[in-house]
DNA sequence: ATTGTGGCCTGCCCGC
DNA sequence: TGCGGGCAGGCCACAA
């Protein structure tokens, strides 16, 4: 499931692979996957004949900022931004360009490279294309998403944030911290993980975190973003091969518990996680 | 406003 | 061997 360890991979093969090419034509073989009252034709009035000059990321939301059409039509709409692709991959979509892709394997989803999976298809020239495959169609394409609903990206993370993002609030931990209008970025796997390591419960209520608590799961997130972005994804956790009817606490040897929380499957350590 | 719930999508895996 | 049901989770609409 791509979460922001995998989105970012994804930036970063874009930005190695995908700018400053020119996209020649477009395959969009999914209505049902452009959002936000997108077709074919717009997309493709918008893509072809131009170039992407920047890939960003916020949160799981991946950004392709696209290069103004001609000259004219870029200063009659000076007052104007220049469009921006968005790709969201929902749980199970998988970015390609030319022959490679930024995740080796993709936790929950098939890796086959089945046809009728393709959602996008940018062409550059004969040979090369960006391929965004996505068996469940979870993930989305849109043009110039909506950024601000977005809260604080997770690998921009600061200590006053945490403050900000916890507040008062009644609702469950780990609920607020899977708030993409709060917190951008993380996901169930990378949630549990998290507050395994910060040995908090997943149930307790956010805003009832002391500050001694705050300032440990601010440091947690980060470290764990870090040490996980290196080892390869969000299935890389501690608490991963654990994470599974049965399993026990990597710390302890304590039975975990399995809950829903937030409305997810949630695995816990009852012993240390308080 | 905040919090909680259910549905969307569909491949896969389990048990009968 | 086939089949039904449950499960996975990011995101959104909607309810309380």
């Amino acid at each position: 499931m791509p979460e922001i360890l995998e989105v970012e991979a994804s930036r970063r093969l874009l930005e190695e692979r995908a700018l400053r090419r020119r996209i020649t034509a477009l395959d969009a073989p999914d209505p049902w996957y452009l959002k936000r009252g997108l077709d074919a034709g717009a997309l493709h009035d918008t893509l072809v004949g131009r170039r992407f000059t920047a890939a960003r990321r916020h949160g799981k939301l991946l950004l392709l900022d696209i290069e103004p059409g001609s000259p004219a039509a870029a200063s009659d709409r000076d007052h104007e931004h220049n469009p921006v692709l968005g790709l969201r991959f929902g749980m199970t979509g998988q970015l390609f360009v030319d022959g490679h892709r930024a995740l080796d394997r993709l936790e929950y989803a098939s890796n086959r490279p089945e046809p009728a999976w393709e959602r996008l298809i940018l062409h550059f020239g004969v040979r090369g294309r960006l391929l965004v495959r996505d068996p469940r169609r979870l993930g989305a394409v849109e043009l110039d998403p909506d950024e601000d609903r977005l809260g604080v990206d997770a690998l921009a993370l600061t200590g006053p944030d945490i403050d900000r993002i916890l507040g008062r609030s009644r609702a469950p931990l780990k609920a607020v911290l899977m708030d993409q209008s709060r917190l951008a970025g993380l996901g169930n796997l990378l949630t549990d993980e998290v507050l395994w390591r910060a040995e908090l419960d997943p149930a307790r209520r956010a805003g009832a975190l002391d500050s001694a608590e705050r300032r440990r799961l601010h440091r947690v997130i980060a470290r764990t973003l870090r040490e996980l972005g290196a080892r390869g994804g969000s299935h890389t956790g501690d608490l991963m091969h654990s994470r599974e009817p049965g399993g026990v606490c990597p710390k302890d040897g304590t039975p975990l518990a399995r809950r829903t929380v937030a409305g997810r499957t949630t695995y816990s350590c009852p012993r240390h996680q308080r």
